[in-house]
DNA sequence: GACTCATGTCACTCGTCGGTGACATGCGCA
DNA sequence: TGCGCATGTCACCGACGAGTGACATGAGTC
């Protein structure tokens, strides 16, 4: 035999990525990994140093996690120019549409915000350091305002944080149907018309 | 023996509530609750019909959840008479306020929103009436308008679900301490803020 | 006393889990 | 040709899960 480990490897990364879809995140095991893979489970300790360094490896795939750049929408310059309310607008309805196309990764964030164990922080520092890197180029007005900046971006961050990761599951919330693309559009004007009514500004129309 | 059957009733119930608060949702079991229990586990599926009906059982337990009445502020014909801003601001925070008070119902919350199965759908019902009680209270405004009602109180509830499920393991969100008051008030501000400026009213001051 | 029945204990089956050691196979190299 | 090593298969272990059937005990009833 001895074919080539990379296939091999390549191989128990794409089931992990079908049994997530398939039966969840909380039926990833050596077991259901290594049968959905067709190859003997002692490989994944062989080669990955044991299921949390597969996982770790399948969510380090490339566009598994939103990029800082899809965040900005594309264009890093623009993003830094913009004023604080469209950075935090437009920032987060892309968080929102980055989190929708991506069914595994709303999987893996959804079971990362109820339970840490050692499968979940495998990833924990990709994903910060993706955040942060936004966070940062944010516009975040200085001096003295009435405006707490950080609560206003912590609550928009929880629902999209809520709706997001459960946008795959869910038909219906608080009335409005998430199944086709409108009640999203409602949600996404929404989020605009929350951040510039706080910050008290004009805001360009909603896209 | 022959004992008193209500007392393993109780004892069965009591250590739920037990192994949830110790171990969490995902190690509730037949084994485990008994054991927690001191009792054999075959009387759950005498006594309860299964794990599901204990659960059920337990979940059905007089203040386990928020009631309708806590949610409006404890009077009822007040929250009826209220502008419909303040429904929205006070409910909401009433809302907060009750699952932070309550570490269990966090954690029941938290998986019947990752997970759908048949512990989970148990005690539904009960947590969907006690919601639209409410919200049938609400005035919503009537006629044409420029705000999507329905829009905002999803951000508003989906926000206050993902930060009120992860409070008790939360010490910080989005730069916000969440271990003291301190931060919890802001949160609570924030809502006040938010429903005020978009629905373009002027509100009492937040208590 | 004899019977019924609820209560509770015990032992067991069967499946899945994570994890490990032994072994077969075949490639590259000296 | 023979050696080392990576690759891959197989059988097994102990632990724990849900669920079931058999049996002991004791209280009330006729």
């Amino acid at each position: 035999m001895a074919k080539d480990s990379t296939e091999t490897r390549a191989r128990l990364i794409d089931a992990v990525g079908r049994v997530l879809a398939q039966e969840g995140f909380e039926k990833i095991g050596v077991n259901s990994v290594a049968r959905e893979a067709g190859v003997d489970k002692v490989l994944i300790y062989r080669y990955f140093d044991g299921l949390k360094g597969l996982v770790a490896a399948f969510c380090s795939q490339e566009g598994f996690w939103p990029s800082p750049l899809e965040l900005m929408g594309g264009d890093r310059d623009a993003f830094a120019r913009m004023p604080y309310a469209q950075q935090l607008s437009e920032g987060a309805i892309n968080y929102l549409r980055a989190i929708r196309a991506r069914p595994l990764a709303q999987e893996v964030l959804a079971w990362r915000f109820l339970v840490q164990n050692e499968l979940t922080t495998a990833f924990d520092s990709v994903r910060m350091a993706s955040g942060a890197e936004v966070v940062n180029l944010m516009n975040v007005p200085t001096g003295e305002h009435a405006v707490d900046y950080q609560a206003l971006q912590a609550i928009v961050a929880a629902a999209i944080n809520h709706l997001g990761t459960r946008s795959g599951k869910l038909k219906d919330f608080s009335g409005i149907g998430l199944q086709d693309g409108s009640g999203w559009l409602r949600i996404e004007a929404m989020i605009h018309t929350i951040v510039y009514a706080v910050l008290d500004e004009k805001g360009p129309p909603p896209a």
